[in-house]
DNA sequence: AATGCTTTTTGCCAAATGACAAATGATTTC
DNA sequence: GAAATCATTTGTCATTTGGCAAAAAGCATT
């Protein structure tokens, strides 16, 4: 728990009644590997926090490719937000890639923590504003790189992953077949 | 001005008095095409609607190879936002690729709109974040594609730019080189 | 219409990456 | 610890894309 105040704190400052009442609203939920967290076609239910483990989200395009949008390692906030936001259904799986441990908020909760502690939902905005501008920041600028430099990036912004999770993961999320990147691999060593 | 409004009122609503605050402080701003809206190491000071015409965002990678990040055309906002919001030099470009009439706010107006309006500060969030949604969904999505279906993708994205700007911005844009993109556009004629 | 300038297309060849299959290595299960 | 399963590496070859330079096309100015 102490992780998810810490990180709620660097975007802005709540009491500790405020803090108390968000803790009060958290329950622990365990994700075994390969399990999803929501899933497409259906509508996102929850917000959740890593506590350990690493979650991807993916999607499969019109050529019924899988492709991997990103990654969430520890210590950071997972969820559908299009989904969740408009009660839409999903287009993307959000699956735990390792064995996983998370805090979890229901919807209902989490709407009542909003019109309830006043200040929350200004941090909140930055914490989506964020992560929306990380998204922005790290897949694109893959676009206009080769092969190579997109996994030296990857290796970059995610460090604490690519020895945790299986190759080709990494390749859908790079854009390159796996095989390819296993070379890549080789000649970088 | 109209334009303007319209789009702001997608957004939220606001009253008459409301709107008359908020075009009071706007003025007209021309720039011929290759002019710069705002540039890399200069902390960007103005907030734009674009009216008329094409702009581009880009940057040098550090191979010193010109990338367009994004376009922005007409009706809606430009703005380098993380210099604007947080005074910091920029790294991008922002220029003009045809000759451009946009509204423009000074950053001390924006500010001061923003104190003023209730609703206001709501409204250019939800502008703000749709911006980055959708910057999300259009470039990343480049990075699992070849060249061809990355076209494609472009063609939908932005259906009123292609005939107006020189290839060489798409290319950079899509990640691929002048000449791919030109038999590409050979093959699929 | 001739000139210069910019943009786009094309040709040629090299390099990078993909597709597919097989081999190797690692991990789990019984 | 043998078998089965899954993940990674490697081989071979085809395809795509890049690099570079020249030609062609388009545009503006005179």
């Amino acid at each position: 728990m102490k992780e998810f105040i810490d990180y709620i704190l660097q975007f802005g400052s709540l009491n500790q009644q405020q803090l108390d009442l968000i803790s009060s609203k958290a329950t622990e939920l365990e994700l075994r590997k390969d399990e999803y967290f929501s899933e497409a076609g259906k509508i996102a239910q929850q917000v959740g926090f890593v506590l350990d483990g690493i979650i991807r989200v993916c999607y499969y395009n019109n050529k019924g490719e899988e492709i991997t949008k990103y990654f969430i390692d520890e210590n950071n906030l997972v969820v559908d937000l299009e989904s969740f936001d408009n009660d839409i259904c999903s287009n993307a799986y959000v699956q735990a890639i390792t064995d996983c441990k998370l805090l979890v908020f229901s919807k209902k909760d989490w709407k009542e923590l909003l019109e309830t502690i006043i200040g929350w939902d200004a941090i909140v905005h930055r914490i989506i504003s964020k992560a929306l501008r990380q998204k922005v920041e790290r897949r694109s600028p893959l676009v206009s790189e080769d092969a190579t430099t997109r996994y030296l990036m990857f290796l970059k912004i995610y460090p604490n992953v690519i020895n945790r999770i299986p190759l080709s993961y990494v390749a859908s999320y790079l854009g390159i077949t796996q095989s390819s990147l296993s070379r890549i691999r080789k000649n970088i060593k």
